[in-house]
Formats: C-alpha cells, sequence, structure tokens
DNA sequence: TTGGAGTCAATAGG
DNA sequence: CCTATTGACTCCAA
C-alpha cells in the first residue's frame, strides 16, 4: 500500500523549549553558529523522528500542491475550523496567507525550499490522524481564554493570557519601524503614526496595468513619471510592480496546474474560479485579449491532453533564452523524479479526492506574452539599453 | 541594486 | 467571527 510520503511514525512529541526569537528587530546580521534556521512553531507536528521540518522539505517527494490544499479546504470547511486558527497553529502562517496559499498554491517544482514548507506541513496535517480533533481543542482553549479575558477585565487591557498548552507560535509583531522617513512634519500624534496603507483608487490601478502592458519592468525613470502623473510615491509604483508581476506569474502557474493533470474525475468541486479574473484589462502585450472564442480556423496546437498518467511534468513554460548552446535543455529533471512516487493525500479523514479538470485553456498566451517580456526585459539588461521599449512583435 | 519569493497585516466584504 | 485582497517589507541571489 503506497501511502503518502510523507506519513508520520508517531512518537512522542519532544518539542523543545520554544525560543522565542525576535527577528526583524535589532541584532546584528551574522551570528555565531547556525542555531537552526527556522523552525518558528512549537509544535510543528507531532512524532516523526525529530527531523526538523526543513529537513522533511528537503527529502519531500513531490507533492501535489493543488490536491493538498483541495483537501485541507475541505477539512477545515467541513469542520469549520477557520483560517487563521489553522494558519497559527499548523503553518505559522497569518491568515491572509493561509487564504492565499489555499486559493493559489503554486506548483510544486516551481517553489522554493521555504515555500515547499506549508505544503509538507500541510500535509503531514492532513496525515494525522487526529489533526481535526487537535485543532479544535484549541480552538476551544482560544474561546475559553477569550471568554475569561474579557470577563476579569471588563474595562481594561492588559491580561496576559493565553499561553495555551505551552505554546505560542506567534511570530511578527515585530514593532519594525526606525524608516526614517522624514515626512512634512517632524512628528505629529504621539501615540502612534501608522501609515495609512496606500489604497490605490481603480483608476490608479488601471493606469498602472497599461503601463505594464507597455512596459513589464519600467525604468526608473519610467517609474518616476508614473508615480508623478498618477501623483503615488515612487515606492509605491515600484512596489506595485513587483507585486503585479509576482501575482501574474502565479497565475500562470495555477492555470499550468490545471492545464496538465487532465482526467474527468467528476469532481464535485470544481476548482471554479480562473477564467476572468475581475480585471478584463492585462493580459499578454498586444492584440488578443478575453473572448476565447477560436472559431476554429488557425489553432495552433496545443497541449490538448496528454498523457493519462498523473505528474503534470513538464513546465515547458520558463522564460528561458534561444540560448546559445542549440541543445538547449536536457529537460528532465534528474532531481525532482528520484522520488518517483507519485504522491497522494491518503488523508486522514474521508478518502476520494479527485483532482478536478478544467479543459478550458485560457492563457497559454498569457504566458507567451510574459516569457517574451521576460526575455525582453533581460536581453535589454544584458545590452544594457534603456529605454528600449517599441520593440513591436 | 534589482527582481523574485514569501509573508505580513490592514482592510473590505460576508 | 471569517475569508479574500493587496501594498509593503524581509531575505536572498545574481
Amino acid at each position: 500500500a503506497p501511502e503518502s510520503p510523507l506519513s508520520s511514525a508517531e512518537e512522542s512529541v519532544k518539542s523543545q523549549q520554544e525560543e522565542q526569537m525576535c527577528r526583524a528587530s535589532i541584532q546584528e546580521p551574522s551570528e555565531t553558529s547556525e542555531s537552526q534556521p527556522g523552525t518558528p512553531l512549537p509544535l510543528p507536528l507531532p512524532g516523526h523522528s525529530g527531523l526538523s521540518i526543513q529537513e522533511m522539505v528537503a527529502m519531500s517527494p513531490e507533492l501535489d500542491t493543488y490536491a493538498i490544499t483541495k483537501k485541507v479546504k475541505e477539512v477545515l470547511t467541513d469542520n469549520n475550523l477557520g483560517q487563521r486558527l489553522f494558519g497559527e497553529s499548523i503553518l505559522g502562517l497569518t491568515q491572509g496567507s493561509v487564504s492565499d496559499l489555499l486559493a493559489r498554491p503554486k506548483p510544486w517544482h516551481k517553489l522554493s525550499l521555504k515555500g515547499r514548507e506549508p505544503f509538507v506541513r500541510m500535509q503531514l496535517w492532513l496525515n494525522d490522524p487526529r489533526n481535526v480533533e487537535k485543532l479544535m481543542d484549541m480552538k476551544r482553549m482560544e474561546k475559553k481564554a477569550y471568554m475569561k479575558r474579557r470577563h476579569s477585565s471588563i474595562g481594561e487591557s492588559h491580561s496576559l493570557e493565553t499561553a495555551l498548552s505551552g505554546s505560542d507560535l506567534t511570530q511578527g509583531a515585530s514593532p519594525q519601524n526606525l524608516s526614517q522617513q522624514h515626512q512634512q512634519q517632524p512628528q505629529q500624534q504621539q501615540p502612534q503614526l501608522k501609515k495609512p496603507r496606500v489604497v490605490l483608487a481603480p483608476e490608479e490601478k488601471e493606469a498602472l496595468k497599461r503601463a505594464y502592458q507597455q512596459k513589464p519592468y519600467p525604468s526608473p525613470k519610467t517609474i518616476e513619471e508614473l508615480a508623478s502623473q498618477l501623483n503615488l510615491k515612487t515606492s509605491t509604483v515600484i512596489n506595485w510592480f513587483h507585486n503585479y508581476r509576482s501575482r501574474i506569474r502565479r497565475e500562470l502557474f495555477i492555470e499550468e496546474i490545471q492545464a496538465a493533470a487532465g482526467e474527468g474525475g467528476s469532481p464535485s468541486t470544481r476548482p471554479g474560479k480562473s477564467g476572468g479574473e475581475g480585471d478584463n484589462s492585462c493580459d499578454g502585450t498586444e492584440s488578443d485579449s478575453t473572448a476565447e472564442g477560436r472559431p476554429s480556423g488557425t489553432e495552433e496546437r496545443k497541449g490538448l491532453l496528454e498523457s493519462p498518467s498523473l505528474s503534470h511534468r513538464d513546465e515547458e513554460g520558463e522564460a528561458e533564452f534561444p540560448s546559445a548552446s542549440g541543445s538547449s535543455r536536457p529537460r528532465g529533471g534528474i532531481i525532482d523524479s528520484l522520488f518517483g512516487i507519485p504522491e497522494s493525500i491518503s488523508a486522514a479523514t474521508t478518502a476520494a479526492t479527485p483532482p478536478c479538470r478544467n479543459p478550458k485553456d485560457s492563457s497559454l498566451r498569457k504566458k507567451k506574452a510574459a516569457n517574451l517580456n521576460n526575455i525582453i526585459h533581460r536581453l535589454e539588461k544584458a545590452a544594457n539599453r534603456d529605454e528600449p521599449h517599441e520593440w513591436e512583435f
């Protein structure tokens, strides 16, 4: 019986003393020795031989991130468990991050070691027969603590409660400021001067998206222009481009996942989404845009359903140069094929998790456009030219 | 420095 | 309460 690769081997838990590492705050960059980097979770996983998560991530075979998130979402909703609780106690991530991860998991092979960690944790959690039970217990404890708090301290703050089960994996909460941002007024309110959080107006986003289509990698000069035209801080524009590129890229990955692994499993739950995200705008440079139609005629042979096999190999995407060497790449992924295990969500509760499919391959156009942009950008950089645009293809 | 990957955390809707 | 979105930040590699 091929149980999932990350099955756990029940053991007593030996949670080391929890060490609060206040990262981000002070201290010098280089610290002596390498006290294990990471392992913020006080209770990452129950049993398992004393491996650290990092070690497990490194040894982990390829996991089906899509199937994992699908299963996790199912288990959480079925048991009325929230992302916050799950994220904070199981993954060591905040609610927003969990939401994002569950909604748009990147394919395993596109993840960095760090990025794989949450998925390994999720798989481990799914393998734990008492995962739900444990989480529910925590939920109860939280509630209890909450009740106690508001009861005993009706009028004030304070009260350092919690510390439930000796595990308080909170990690964030780092003051982190000191960014001497001289503003108009040296000092204003004394209590706190939290930055209001910029919220871009729809028109501003539109303008930025338009700019992105023109130049996904605007030069500092262009960024300045955009910033002044839109009346935004330069850093905001820079951040926007970073984020937008990153998110566009991720969408392409997602479609890659969905496009791969075809097979009609008659999934009751369909990934749904995709299709036309809110913004109709973006999309690969020039031409085309929504409307799939394709009245036949020029139908470039695209993937069109292939290997009935499981894993979603390939990845043909990858921005890649024409590279001088004609042989290009061996394309095989020696590394990731070490563990041929297809992976499966053995699952602790309820089984059967047929990955769904969505025959509709929307962008592929976008992917190519993105790669092109990427290539162009790199070529430009290599050529040391500025403001090249006008490449026209 | 620049860009990418991961996240955080504020905030908008339910 | 809960979840989704998203500007900003940290870390890291080239």
